[in-house]
DNA sequence: ATGCATTTGTTCGTATGTATC
DNA sequence: AGATACATACGAACAAATGCA
C-alpha cells in the first residue's frame, strides 16, 4: 500500500466520523509531514487526491493547513458529467431520468406537504412570473429555487442530489437550445404556467397525479428536442 | 491556476476526446516532465488526481508509463458512499431509490424485450435455484446478474450504472443482517420464486404491472427493515 | 501602508524498490 | 543473474501568496 494512500484515508476516515468537522482545518503541510513520518511531496500527493474529492481545499500562504471542507454534490456531478461524456448518455437518457425522480418527488410533495411549504413555493412562481420577458437569470434561478423546494418537501436526500446533479447537466447539454432562442419571453411564460399546474397538483394531494403532471410538464418542454422513438419510451412513464 | 491542474485537465480532455483510448499508456513521468515543462513531482500530483479518479492507473516497474482505464462507475460509487456516510442516508433512503429505479427498468424490460433476452433471465433464475441451500456466492453472483439483465433490456445507461452503485451500498448496509442470518436457505427459495413473479411480469408485457411486481418484490424483501413511517412512504410508490 | 514570518506551489537532485528483458 | 527502465519516496531549496504586527 502506497504511502500517500494510507494519509488519504486516514484523513477521510476522520472526517467521516466526525472527528475533522467542516471549516476545521488540517495542520501545515510539514507538521502533516512530521506527524505521519514523511516527505513532504507524500502530504502533497495525498492532499491533492482530498481536494480532488471534494474534502479538503488548500490555499498558498493561508496561515493555518488546509480547511475541511462541508459536503458537496460537485464530485457526484463530476463523476455523471463525465459518464454523460464517455459513455455517450444523450438528452434522452438524461430527461428519462428526471422525469422519473423529480416525478416522484413531486408525489412525495403532494402528500407530505405543510402549509409553510406551499408558501414558499407560490414565491418562487411569483419571483418567476416578475422576471419573465426582464431578467432570465433572475428568472432560471427562481425555476431552480422551485424545484429544490418542491425536492426538500419529500426529504429523501439522496433523490434530491441525484435530480440536482441531472438537472444541471440537461442545462449545460442544451443551454444553447433554449435560454437564447427566439421567442424567449412566450418561452418564459409557458414555464410559468406548467410550474403553477405543478404546484396545483402538490396543493391537491393526491401523488399520482402530481407525479403525473409534473412528468407531463418536463416532457412537454423537451420533447421537441427528441426523436419519435425517445417520445415514446418517456411515454411510458405517463399513466 | 496550479500547474497539475492544467496536466490533469489536457489529459482528461484528450481522453474524454477519445484521443487517449482505453489500454493506451502515457509517456513515462520523465517523459512528461519534458513534455509539459514541469517537475517531477508535479506531474506525480497530477496522475494521483486522475488515479483517484479513475482515469488511469500506473504501478512501478512497468516499462511504459500509466495505464489510461476504461471507465468504471467506481468514482460514481464512492460519491455515493461517501454520500451515504456523511448524509448520513438510511436504508429508507437507498431502498426508495432501488424501488424507484428498478421498478421502472423492469416496466421498461417488460415493453421492450425480445426473444433472446427471456432466455438470458431464464438461465439467471436456473443458476439461483441451483444455488439454493448450497452456494451462496453463486446464488448472489446469479441474483445480480439478474437485475443487471433486465437493466440491460431497458437501456438506459444512466438509470442502469445509479442503480448498481445504489444496490451496491444496501449490500454494504445490511450485509451481515441478511446473508449471515438464520433460515438462510428459506430466504433464497423466497428470492427465487420473487425473481421468477418479475420474470413472468416482464415476459407478460404490461410495463405497468411488471413495474409493481417488481417494485412489491423489493419492498417485501425489505419491509421487516424498516419502520412503519418509512413503510408508509414506500407504499406511495405502489400502486 | 510596510515588512516579516508562515505556508503553499514548484523545482531539483538523489536514493530505493520493482518489474521486464 | 544482471542490466535497464520505471515508479516510489525523500529532503533541500526558491518563489509567490497570505496574514499579522
Amino acid at each position: 500500500v502506497r504511502a500517500y494512500e494510507a494519509i488519504v484515508s486516514q484523513i477521510e476516515e476522520a472526517i467521516r466520523r466526525g472527528d475533522l468537522q467542516p471549516g476545521a482545518r488540517l495542520t501545515s503541510e510539514r507538521d502533516l509531514m512530521s506527524q505521519f513520518g514523511v516527505s513532504r511531496s507524500t502530504v502533497r500527493e495525498a492532499l491533492r487526491v482530498l481536494e480532488s474529492n471534494g474534502l479538503v481545499r488548500s490555499r498558498p500562504g493561508e496561515q493555518r493547513g488546509a480547511e475541511i471542507l462541508a459536503f458537496s454534490a460537485e464530485p457526484l456531478a463530476q463523476s455523471i458529467r463525465s459518464l454523460v461524456q464517455i459513455e455517450r448518455l444523450t438528452l434522452y437518457d438524461l430527461i428519462f431520468f428526471r422525469m422519473l425522480v423529480e416525478g416522484t418527488l413531486c408525489g412525495l410533495a403532494a402528500a407530505f406537504h405543510k402549509r409553510a411549504d406551499l408558501q414558499v413555493l407560490t414565491r418562487c412562481i411569483e419571483r418567476m412570473q416578475a422576471a419573465v420577458h426582464e431578467d432570465s437569470q433572475a428568472f432560471s434561478l427562481a425555476d431552480v429555487a422551485f424545484h429544490e423546494a418542491v425536492a426538500e418537501i419529500g426529504g429523501n436526500r439522496l433523490l434530491i442530489v441525484c435530480n440536482e446533479v441531472v438537472r444541471g447537466n440537461v442545462s449545460n447539454l442544451i443551454a444553447d437550445k433554449i435560454a437564447s432562442g427566439e421567442r424567449r419571453g412566450e418561452k418564459m411564460e409557458d414555464a410559468v404556467l406548467r410550474h403553477r399546474a405543478v404546484y396545483d397538483a402538490i396543493r391537491g394531494g393526491d401523488a399520482q397525479n402530481a407525479t403525473n403532471v409534473s412528468r407531463a410538464s418536463i416532457y412537454e418542454y423537451y420533447a421537441a428536442h427528441l426523436s419519435r422513438g425517445e417520445r415514446d419510451r418517456l411515454k411510458l412513464l405517463l399513466t
